[in-house]
DNA sequence: CGAGTTTGACCCGCGC
DNA sequence: GCGCGGGTCAAACTCG
């Protein structure tokens, strides 16, 4: 049941997502069906973010400024036609919680990018109308390369580097 | 033994 | 004000 209609471009122009099993992305779906799913406004840049009194008898020590990053932060979505929900993008993630949606049959995964300084977020959920079908919801940049790239691009970079002398 | 996953509880925003 | 739905935390657990 594989609609495949727009075989893999083989443009070698593509400097992301060069991975070996990247499954089919919707990428029309992404660029003219922005938002769906989230129809937040990411208007309100909350400057005044004052970490909430959680005054509760020392039980959850909820380090603040954490739920509070709804102002802007780029987020994009788009569906994949994988049977696995997890596809290989090249970083480290580490699954921080699973919910059941409402809407949904199947639970939803959140994951956070296991680079230190980046607080790069997505979660994963597949369609419950079309099971070959995950969407993929990206909250943040990552501000680190692509450790899988790098490894691809080191050598590259070597050979570069010393084509450079001359 | 460390990194990542599982899972239940907690917290918060929003609609009624 | 209350309940629901969704997002996150963290302890326990698993796997390499």
């Amino acid at each position: 049941m594989e609609g495949q209609e727009t075989p893999p471009p083989n443009n070698p122009s593509y400097l992301f997502n060069p991975p070996p099993h990247l499954p089919e992305i919707d990428w029309v779906s992404l660029l003219s069906g922005p938002t769906r799913l989230h129809s937040d406004e990411m208007a309100s840049l909350g400057a005044a973010e004052g970490d909430h009194g959680l005054g509760n008898s020392g039980e959850r020590k909820r380090a603040s400024s954490s739920r509070s990053h709804k102002a802007t932060r780029p987020r994009f979505a788009f569906q994949t036609k994988s049977a696995d929900d997890i596809l290989d993008d090249g970083f480290r993630w580490r699954k921080y919680g699973q919910k059941s949606v409402k809407d949904s049959m199947y639970p939803r995964s959140y994951y956070r990018c296991t680079h230190h300084t980046c607080n790069v977020k997505k979660q994963v959920q597949r369609l419950s109308k079309d099971t070959s079908i995950v969407v993929t919801t990206y909250e943040g940049i990552h501000n680190h390369p692509c450790e899988k790239m790098m490894e691809t691009l080191s050598p590259l970079l070597k050979q570069m580097h010393f084509l450079a002398r001359f």
